[in-house]
RNA sequence: GCCUUGGUGGCGGAAUUGGUAGACGCGCUGGAUUCAAAAUCCAGUUCUUUCGAGAGUGUGGGUUCGAUUCCCACCCAAGGUACCA
C-alpha cells in the first residue's frame, strides 16, 4: 500500500479534533474535564505569537514559527509535561476597517471571513493547538479585561520610593495628611507643590487634575503623529522613514488631546528585566535602544541679561556680563547697601537657620539677604528658586503686605516658605527637615516664569569647560525671551524656516549645517566666562531640555557647528589633535585646562565636575531616557472602546461590574463630518447610570433623563489601539472563559508564563516592549505572579521567496509580444548567446513589420511570473502561463533547443506584487502537511531567513515515501500492504540497527532542545537510509522512531504507530474506543552503550593535511598507535624518507605527523 | 555613522569542547527499469591536476602539532536605529 498522505492527514486531523487530543487541562478543572489530569506532571507553555487574521491568508512564510513551537509542544507532552499550546487572533486592527471603509461591509463581519480562512489553513498543517482557549481580541467577552486593565492603570500611580505602581488612593491619602512635598512619583514635570490644607481646599476638579498627573494612564494635551490619510494617530513604531507602517502615508505632527500611558515609570525596569530573560540579543539590543537610557548631568547655565536701567553702565564696564546670582530688579543700586548691612546684622533666628543651612549639607547654595528684583529676601536657594523668609512679630501686622510681595516673587517663578522667629529657635531641626523636602522636590525645572537660566542634559559633564557655545532647539520656548532686538529678525526668520520644514525633510538632510545666534549670552558656571547661545534645528526640542552645552572638541555635531560659524573650539583633551575632528572616545580621554579637572580621565572627571556643580547648586547627576509615554488613543471604529465618559469635561471611569462597554453600531466608518473620531457616529453613545443600573443611551435620552442621582455623559470617541489586547492575551489563554475575573489565581500560578515564545522580530519595540509594561504593572498589582511574561522568545526568520523572471523583446518600449528563454541574458538587455534559438527571433521580428534598422533597437526586459507556473527548478509551463495571463495567449516563445523554456530566479521578499507567494494549502494538496512541515524545517536555522524554493521539497518527500516503505512493504495489494514487522515475535534487533536508533535519539534530543530543527530532519534521512540499507524489521527499533519523527511528521507518524501496534495498516475509523496514540508516548531514551565502539577509523594528518585514513583498535595505547601508524606504507610515502619531528597522537581522535 | 547578525560547492545548508571541511537534501551528469513518460533504483558531482597529488570555509595577519571554530585588522551583505547631547 503506498503512502496516501491526503487520506491519512485528514482523518487523524479529525481524529486529534473529536478526541480533544490536546487539551491542556487546568489543576482546578473539574473531574469531568479532565481536571486534576496536569497535577502531576510539570507545566509547560508554548506561544506563537498573536496573528492579525489578514484577508490575503496564510503564505508559506506565515507557519514556519508555528510548525517550530508545534514541534516544540510535541515533544515536551512525549517529556511528560502538561503542555498549554493555545492559539487565537488579535482581530481588531486597521486593515479591516479600511476595507470597511472602503466597501461599507462591518470589520466583524470581514474578520470573522479571515478568520475562517485562517483557521481552515492551520488546520490542514495539523498543528496540535488547544483551540478550546481560543480568544480574539474583538470579543466583548476578552476586551471586557481589556478595559479591566484600562481601569486599573488609570486607578494607578507610580511610587519612585517603593519602586512600583500603587493604587491612587493611597496617594490621596497621602495628600491629606501632607500634601505631595513627599511625594516621590514617576508623573507629570510641571507639578505644583502644595500642602496638605491646599489639598483639602482644592476643589473636586482640582483634586482631579492633580491626580491626573499622576496616573499610569492619563489624558493629555500630546503633540502626536498625525496621519490624515488615515485619520489616526500613529505611534512611533508605526511610522517608517516618516510615512505610516501601513499604507505609506505622510504624517505630520499635531496636537491632540490624547491617552496616554506612562511607559517611562517603568523604563529602568524595562531595562533590568532583559538581563534576567533569554531572549534573542538584537531584540534586547533594540529594546534598549528605545529605552535609550543615558547617563549625565543636568547642568544650568544662568542666562546673562541687563538689568533694566543700567544696561549702559554695565555694558561699558563690565563687558556685557553680569553674574546670574545678580537677581535684584531696577532699584538694586539702592537696596545693595541696606542688604549688606542687614547680613552683617543678622536676627538670632536668622543667624541661627544660616549656621544650620551652611553646615547641613544640603547640595544646594543658600544666599542670605539677596535682592530679588526690588526685593530684600532673607534666603535664597537661586537654583531651586525657593525663598526662605523668618517672621518676627511686626509681620503678624502686615499680612496684606506679605501676600503681595509673595505673589511678586511667585510671578518671578519663586517659590516662598515662611517661619516665625519662635519656630526656627525652637524647633530648628523641624525647620531644616521642612526646607530639605522643599527643595528635593523642586523641581530642576525651568518651565515657563523661569527665564534667567537654561538647563541642558549632558553625558559628558567632564567637559564643562570645553563649552565654548550653547545650542537651543529653535522650538525652545525661551528663544523669544532672549533673544536681543538686533538678532530678532534672523532668529524669527530662521525658526520659520524650521517649522515649515517637515520631520521628514529634517531628517533627510542631515549634513547641512543650520543656526543661529541669538544675540544672548549664558554665563558658566565655572569660569564665569559669557558664552553665546545659538539656535539650531541640529538640537531636538523632545530630547533632554531641548538645548545643549556644545562642546566642539569633544562632540562631532557641535565641532561641525563651531566650524562653520566660525566659532572657538578650545581644546581640553591632553595630547588630543582636533585640528581635523572632534575626538570623541571616552576611554582614551585624560583632561586638560580644566581648572580643577586637569589630568582626569573620563570617570573621575565626571565625578568630580558633578560634584561641583552640586556644591554650586547648578547641576546635578542625571539619568535621561529616550523612551516617550505612549500615546494610547486611536480616533478609529475597530478597536476596543475606552470605559470612560466626560463629566464637566473630566474623564470618569465607568465601574468595573459594568463591563465591557461594547462597541456601537456606526453607519460609516469615516471621521464624522466635524473631525470627530468615528464612533461620534454613533446614535447612542452616552452612559447613564441610574438605580444601580448602567446603560449605553442616546444623547436625547440622557439628556431626558433626571440629573438626580444620575451619573454619565458622553462616552469617549477614540479607541484603543492595536498592542492593547495583545499586551496581555498570553496570561488570558490561562483561563480564557473566566467570566469572574480575568483568570483565576490558582490558573495563573500554576501556569505562571510563558515558557517559549515564538514570533517576529517586527514586533521588538512594539509589542514586546508594552506587553512587557503591563506585565510589570499586573505583577506590581499583585495580579501576575512574576514581572516578565516569557521566560525564552525566538524569533523565526523570514522565508523569502524565489521570484521567476523571463525576458520580453520591446521596440520602442512597446511590447513585440516575444519572449525568450532565459538562457540568453545575464539581465535585462544584456545577452550572451548567438547560436540558433537566438537568431529565430528575427525572422519572428520581422513577421512582426520590424525593419533590420527597427530589428537593432529592440531591447529586453525582465519581467516577474507567478512562480505557479513553473514544471520545475526553472522550467516554465507555458501552457499555465498562458492560463495565468491573457497576454501571454498568442504570444511567441523563444525556447531552449530541447524545446525548454527557462526563466531566471532570484530571492527576494515574499510578496503578492513579485508573485512569488507561496499558499501552504497548495503545497499540502501536492505532497502534504507532513511535507511541508518538514520541509519548512529543513531549509534551515529557525533564526535565520531562507528562501523558499518549491522544487526542494521532493527530497523531504521521499523521504516520507521511504520511511512508510520501511514499516510497509511495497506490496500491490489494495487492501493495506504487509507489515514489514511481525506484532509479537518480531526479530530480535540488530547491533547495527540499535546503534542507528540510539545515535538518532542522541542527536534529535540534542537538536529540539537546541531549536536547531533542520538538523533532526537529515537525522531522520540517515536514519531511514540505514536502516533500510540493513532491512530493519524489529520493532524494538521501528516504534521508538516513530516516536522521535511524530513532532515533526505527527500524521504519518499517527499512522504508523497505529500499524505497529496492530502489526498490520489500521484505518482510523477502525480504532478501537480505548486506543491511545502517540501523543503522549514517552519520548525513548537514550542509551550510551550501545554506541560504544571498539574500532576508530583514524584520520592520519601530516602537518595538519589529513592524508589517509587508517582503522585501529580503541584499545591502543598512544605508542602502538604510532607505531602502527608509521609502519604503514603510506606514511614513508609522505614522508619521502624524511624523520619526522614531532608525532602527535590523540587516542580516538587524530593523529599527526609533524615533520 | 552606530548596534546586531551573518559570509562555507551551482543552490539550501552540515561540521556540538580547536581534531577526517562540504553531512543531509536540491540541482546537474551518466546508467538501470519503461514502447515512452512519471515514479523508483544505482553511480558520480568543491576546485585544479601531468591522476602522483595539490589548493580550498569573505580578505590579510596571528596563536597552535592542527583553525570553518580562538585572537587582531579589514571587506561585503542583511536587519535594527539614527542629528538622543
Amino acid at each position: 500500500m503506498s503512502y496516501h498522505f491526503n487520506d491519512i492527514e485528514a482523518k487523524w486531523q479529525k481524529y486529534w479534533a473529536e478526541n480533544q487530543t490536546f487539551k491542556a487541562y487546568n489543576p482546578d478543572d473539574s473531574p469531568s474535564l479532565g481536571g486534576g489530569q496536569g497535577e502531576d506532571k510539570p507545566k509547560y507553555y508554548v506561544l506563537d505569537m498573536f496573528p492579525y487574521p489578514s484577508g490575503a491568508g496564510l503564505h508559506v512564510g506565515h507557519p514556519l514559527g508555528y510548525i517550530a513551537s508545534d514541534i516544540y509542544a510535541r515533544y515536551k507532552r512525549h517529556k511528560g509535561f502538561n503542555v498549554l499550546h493555545p492559539q487565537g487572533y488579535d482581530s481588531f486592527g486597521l486593515p479591516a476597517e479600511q476595507y470597511a471603509i472602503q466597501t461599507g461591509q462591518h470589520p466583524a463581519v470581514t474578520t470573522e471571513e479571515n478568520i475562517k480562512t485562517y483557521r481552515r489553513q492551520l488546520d490542514r498543517i495539523g498543528f496540535s493547538f488547544d483551540w478550546s482557549r481560543e480568544v480574539r481580541t474583538s470579543d466583548p467577552k476578552f476586551y471586557k479585561w481589556t478595559q479591566w486593565i484600562f481601569i486599573q492603570l488609570y486607578n494607578s500611580w507610580y511610587n519612585n520610593d517603593s519602586d512600583k505602581a500603587e493604587d491612587i488612593s493611597e496617594l490621596v491619602s497621602i495628600f491629606k495628611k501632607e500634601g505631595n512635598i513627599t511625594i516621590n512619583a514617576s508623573a507629570d514635570d510641571n507639578i505644583e507643590q502644595f500642602t496638605a490644607e491646599q489639598w483639602n481646599n482644592f476643589s473636586e476638579k482640582e483634586q482631579q487634575e492633580i491626580l491626573a498627573k499622576y496616573r499610569l494612564t492619563y489624558l493629555s494635551e500630546t503633540e502626536v503623529n498625525w496621519c490624515p490619510a488615515l485619520g489616526t494617530v500613529l505611534a512611533n513604531d508605526e511610522i517608517v522613514n516618516g510615512v505610516s507602517e501601513r499604507g505609506g502615508h505622510p504624517v505630520v505632527r499635531k496636537k491632540m488631546k490624547q491617552w496616554s500611558m506612562r511607559i517611562t515609570a517603568y523604563a529602568q525596569r524595562l531595562l533590568d528585566g532583559l538581563n534576567t530573560i533569554d531572549w534573542p540579543q538584537p531584540l534586547k539590543d533594540s529594546q534598549t535602544n528605545w529605552i535609550g537610557r543615558s547617563e549625565g548631568a543636568t547642568v544650568t547655565f544662568p542666562i546673562l541679561s541687563f538689568p533694566k536701567g543700567e544696561e549702559k553702565a554695565d555694558s561699558e564696564s563690565q563687558d556685557k556680563k553680569r553674574p546670574g546670582y545678580m537677581t535684584g530688579g531696577n532699584n538694586s543700586h539702592l537696596l545693595i547697601e541696606k542688604a549688606q548691612e542687614m547680613r552683617s546684622n543678622p536676627t538670632p533666628a536668622e543667624d541661627a537657620l544660616w549656621q544650620s543651612l551652611k553646615s547641613k549639607n544640603l547640595d544646594v547654595k543658600f544666599r542670605r539677604q539677596h535682592l530679588i528684583d526690588d526685593f530684600i529676601v532673607d534666603f535664597v536657594c537661586l537654583s531651586k528658586k525657593l525663598i526662605i523668609e523668618v517672621d518676627g512679630k511686626v509681620h503678624d501686622s502686615q499680612q496684606e503686605q506679605d501676600q503681595q510681595r509673595t505673589d511678586i516673587l511667585n510671578k518671578l517663578g519663586y517659590k516662598v516658605i515662611r517661619f516665625k522667629n519662635e519656630e526656627v529657635i525652637g524647633n530648628i531641626d523641624t525647620v531644616v527637615s521642612t526646607i530639605k523636602k522643599e527643595l528635593e522636590s523642586a523641581p530642576l525645572s525651568f518651565g515657563k516664569g523661569s527665564g534667567d537660566r537654561i538647563p541642558v542634559f549632558t553625558t559628558r559633564p567632564d567637559t564643562i569647560f570645553g563649552v565654548s557655545f550653547m545650542t537651543l532647539a529653535p522650538e525652545h520656548e525661551l528663544v523669544s525671551q532672549i533673544t536681543t532686538p538686533e538678532q530678532k529678525e534672523a532668529v524669527e526668520a530662521y525658526i520659520e524656516v524650521t517649522a515649515k520644514r517637515s520631520e521628514r525633510e529634517r531628517m533627510a538632510d542631515v549634513k547641512t549645517i543650520s543656526g543661529v545666534f541669538t544675540g544672548a549670552y549664558a554665563e558658566h558656571p565655572f569660569t564665569k566666562e559669557p558664552i553665546p547661545i545659538w539656535i539650531g534645528d541640529y538640537v531636538l526640542a523632545g530630547y533632554g531640555t531641548g538645548a545643549v552645552m556644545s562642546v566642539p572638541c569633544g562632540d562631532q555635531r557641535d565641532y561641525d557647528f563651531a566650524k562653520h560659524f566660525d566659532i572657538d573650539i578650545p581644546n581640553i583633551f591632553e595630547g588630543v589633535d582636533i585640528s581635523e575632528e572632534a575626538f570623541a572616545d571616552k576611554e582614551k580621554t585624560i583632561i586638560a585646562n580644566s581648572d580643577f579637572l586637569n589630568g582626569m580621565n573620563y570617570k573621575k572627571a565626571t565625578k568630580r565636575a558633578i560634584y561641583e556643580l552640586e556644591q554650586l547648586g547648578q547641576g546635578k547627576g542625571k539619568i535621561n531616557y529616550r523612551l516617550r509615554d505612549a500615546v494610547f488613543s486611536r480616533q478609529r471604529y475597530w478597536g476596543e472602546p475606552f470605559p470612560v465618559y466626560y463629566k464637566d469635561g473630566l474623564p470618569q471611569m465607568i465601574d468595573e461590574k459594568y463591563l465591557p462597554i461594547r462597541l456601537p453600531e456606526v453607519e460609516k466608518y469615516l471621521p464624522t463630518e466635524d473631525g470627530k473620531p468615528p464612533l461620534g457616529n454613533a446614535k447612542k453613545w452616552h452612559w447613564l447610570e441610574e438605580n444601580g443600573e448602567g446603560k449605553i443611551v442616546s444623547k436625547e435620552e440622557f439628556e431626558n433623563s433626571s440629573p438626580l442621582g444620575r451619573l454619565g455623559g458622553a462616552l469617549e470617541l477614540n479607541t484603543m489601539p492595536g498592542w492593547a489586547g495583545s499586551s496581555y492575551y498570553f496570561n488570558r489563554y490561562m483561563d480564557p472563559h473566566n467570566e469572574e475575573e480575568i483568570f483565576s489565581k490558582e490558573a495563573i500560578n500554576y501556569w505562571q508564563d510563558v515558557d517559549l515564545y515564538i514570533g517576529g522580530s517586527e514586533h521588538a519595540t512594539g509589542h514586546l516592549l508594552y506587553s512587557r509594561f503591563w506585565q510589570k504593572f499586573l505583577f506590581d498589582k499583585g495580579i501576575v505572579p512574576v514581572d516578565e511574561y516569557a521566560k525564552k522568545l525566538i524569533n523565526q526568520g523570514m522565508i523569502l521567496g524565489t521570484s521567476a523572471f523571463i525576458y520580453e523583446a520591446l521596440h520602442k518600449d512597446k511590447s513585440l509580444n516575444l519572449y525568450l528563454t532565459s538562457r540568453f541574458f545575464d539581465g535585462p538587455d544584456h545577452y550572451t548567446s548567438l547560436d540558433s534559438p537566438w537568431k529565430e527571433k528575427d525572422n519572428l521580428f520581422k513577421k512582426r513589420g520590424l525593419s533590420e534598422e527597427n530589428i537593432r533597437e529592440v531591447s529586453y526586459r525582465n519581467i516577474h511570473i507567478d512562480v505557479n507556473v513553473l514544471k520545475s527548478q526553472n522550467e516554465v509551463d507555458l501552457e499555465k502561463l498562458k492560463e495565468w495571463r491573457e497576454e501571454f495567449e498568442g504570444a511567441d516563445f523563444i525556447k531552449e533547443n530541447n524545446g525548454k523554456f527557462l526563466c531566471k530566479r532570484e530571492v527576494e521578499k515574499m510578496s503578492k506584487s513579485k508573485y512569488n507567494v507561496v499558499n501552504p494549502d497548495a503545497i499540502c494538496e501536492q505532497y502534504g502537511a507532513d511535507s511541508l512541515r518538514l520541509y519548512e524545517m529543513f531549509l534551515g536555522p529557525l533564526e535565520q531567513a531562507k528562501p523558499w524554493n518549491t522544487a526542494g521539497i521532493t527530497g523531504v518527500h521521499s523521504f516520507l515515501k521511504k520511511l512508510w516503505k520501511l514499516y510497509l512493504s511495497p506490496s500491490n495489494s489494495p487492501q493495506g500492504g504487509e507489515l514489514t514487522l511481525e506484532n509479537k515475535d518480531s526479530s530480535p534487533p540488530s547491533e547495527e540497527e540499535l546503534k542507528v536508533l540510539h545515535k538518532t535519539i542522541k542527536k534529535v534530543e540534542e537538536d529540539i532542545e537546541n531549536f536547531s530543527f533542520n538538523t533532526s530532519v537529515s537525522t531522520f534521512m540517515i536514519a531511514v537510509n540505514e536502516l533500510t540499507a540493513q532491512k530493519c524489521t524489529s520493532r524494538e527499533i521501528l516504534e521508538p522512531l516513530l516516536i522521535l519523527i511524530s513532532p515533526y511528521a505527527p500524521h504519518i507518524a499517527e499512522q504508523l504507530y497505529a500499524n505497529v501496534q496492530f502489526g498490520k495498516h489500521i484505518d482510523v475509523e477502525d480504532l478501537p474506543k480505548n486506543y491511545k496514540g502517540i501523543t503522549f508516548a514517552p519520548f525513548p531514551r537514550f542509551e550510551e552503550k550501545y554506541l560504544v565502539e571498539s574500532t576508530k577509523n583514524y584520520p592520519i594528518s601530516f602537518n595538519g593535511k589529513m592524508r589517509f585514513t587508517m582503522e585501529l583498535s580503541l584499545n591502543l595505547s598512544k605508542d602502538e598507535i604510532e607505531a602502527a601508524v608509521m609502519a604503514h606504507e603510506k606514511t614513508q610515502a609522505q614522508l619521502q624518507g624524511r624523520m619526522p619531528k614531532k608525532v602527535i597522537v590523540v587516542p580516538g581522535k587524530i593523529v599527526n605527523i609533524v615533520g
